[in-house]
DNA sequence: CCTGCACACTAACGCAGATTAGCGGCGCGA
DNA sequence: TCGCGCCGCTAATCTGCGTTAGTGTGCAGG
């Protein structure tokens, strides 16, 4: 057993800091969390599939990884993203059974926590009991905004939200760079997140593309024009509930290391 | 300043114990929550908006209601509904704006409760937090439930999956008689729950019927084989997370008096 | 009484988006 | 070095579903 490595943590440091002020003791708090060796996954490499009953909390500290259901008959259906930062289902307090698969979307790697490990740290820091329930909370609400999406937005509103929804995420966690971001997923998995065929999100891409509203290749996407994006996106930050602006609004690095 | 009446509480006391066993005291404790005179709302009539800052927990008595989610150019998406015994939202313990509407679909009674009284019955029982949280999770997964249904589900196993899981949700509440229930909203809320068109989804309720898997006038619901139905569905009730049985499988009054 | 409105339901039409098929480039392992 | 599979991309076809426009019924209000 060791302990989080200071740049694991950074991304959730960030995260928290968006929506109330970090303490140093919060942070010493967190860092004190006793966890197993960094686990390392290759994408499409399952982390938990449904049924299981996980006993750890998973933190991710490099890639993206993802919450997705299946039908018996194959179809899939992406339900979210994690992002660095984000804690892989903290419900394993509550629920014994996952409902649902998380799955790695690229190479990642991540923490694993004991539940009980929380327990002292929320003892001693009552307000990181209450920032994680209000990340809990805010993935909720981004599930909300998801089903308003494939329910009522058009394809290319859609993209578009979702688009606008990950640059201000990674934002926060300090992984974009200006308004470019890696963008490491392949149009796969863009398809299954948006309830639509590879034909033709491909074709709905195309159509972003030659609107000049970003541009995407070699796993980097760049927003041309982050205002005109929001406004075919419909987007209303509300449901982030970022309260706080972004701290440092750092140059970040792409990849922290190690 | 008044407390819950037994009937009004009734449904939470039923739900709650599809989670966990509920001890006396655990009910004595509820029924000491104060709140204001028992409230009335028309169909159609918002009992909050999306950006208000709501500073009490509604307890739903009877009526349905339902959270939803609409664009600048009017379009609507229903993403959860409220049945008896549901609380909406009480995530105001956390999050300071709500980041969508609840409206009654149709005449609904609720009770308003201030938040702090919450705090002493959660401190005298622990249990009630972790039930309280419980369902507040089983709501998450139903949305991600939702997701996959309105992503991935054709409109007919999307519509045959919403009434299973209305039909479990009912029956936990005594509110399912044998195989049917009360079914008091329009198609147009239908539809706008499923992300279809008013025309597409009374099609398809009419398919339904043709293939005899339900019969629906008059407000009430009646299924005609819940196994072919779930099949049809691909219903799977892990994400409800009912972890104990019905109690009583009572044969339940239809509206609980007041 | 008629008027107006909410609601369930139907028909005709057209398009958005699924399906199937196939292209070329690239990285990887044999 | 040559496959082989993954990935982005495109074209042709067909259909599910949205749109528009209606009908009929029941009910509340003037």
């Amino acid at each position: 057993m060791t302990t989080l490595t200071a740049a694991g943590i950074e991304p959730l440091f960030r995260l928290l800091g968006r929506y109330m002020p970090l303490e140093e003791e919060d942070r010493a708090a967190l860092m004190g969390l006793e966890t197993g060796p960094i686990c390392i996954r290759d994408p499409r490499h399952d982390i938990a599939r449904e049924g299981e009953n996980p006993s750890v909390v998973r933190l991710l500290v490099s890639g993206w990884a993802c919450r997705y259901k299946d039908l018996p008959d194959g179809r899939r259906q992406i339900v979210g993203f994690f992002l660095p930062g984000d804690f892989c289902d903290l419900n394993i307090y509550i629920l014994k059974e996952l409902d649902h698969s998380i799955g790695a979307l690229t190479a990642v790697r991540y923490f694993e926590i004991q539940p009980q490990q929380f327990q002292s740290v929320i003892e001693d820091r009552p307000q990181l009991l209450r920032a994680l329930l209000w990340h809990e909370m805010v993935c909720s609400g981004i599930q909300r905004e998801w089903l308003l999406s494939i329910g009522q937005r058009s394809p290319l509103e859609r993209l578009a939200h979702l688009f606008v929804e990950l640059y201000y995420r990674l934002s926060a966690v300090g992984l974009a760079t200006g308004l470019s971001f890696d963008f490491p997923i392949t149009q796969n998995h863009l398809a299954e997140a948006n309830g639509l065929s590879l034909v033709h999100l491909n074709r709905t891409l195309q159509e972003m593309r030659r609107e000049r509203l970003i541009e995407l290749s070699d796993k980097q996407l760049r927003i041309n024009d982050l205002d005109r994006l929001k406004r075919v996106a419909m987007f209303n930050s509300n449901y982030l509930h970022f309260d706080r602006p972004t701290v440092g609004a750092a140059p970040a690095r792409r990849n922290p290391s190690p």
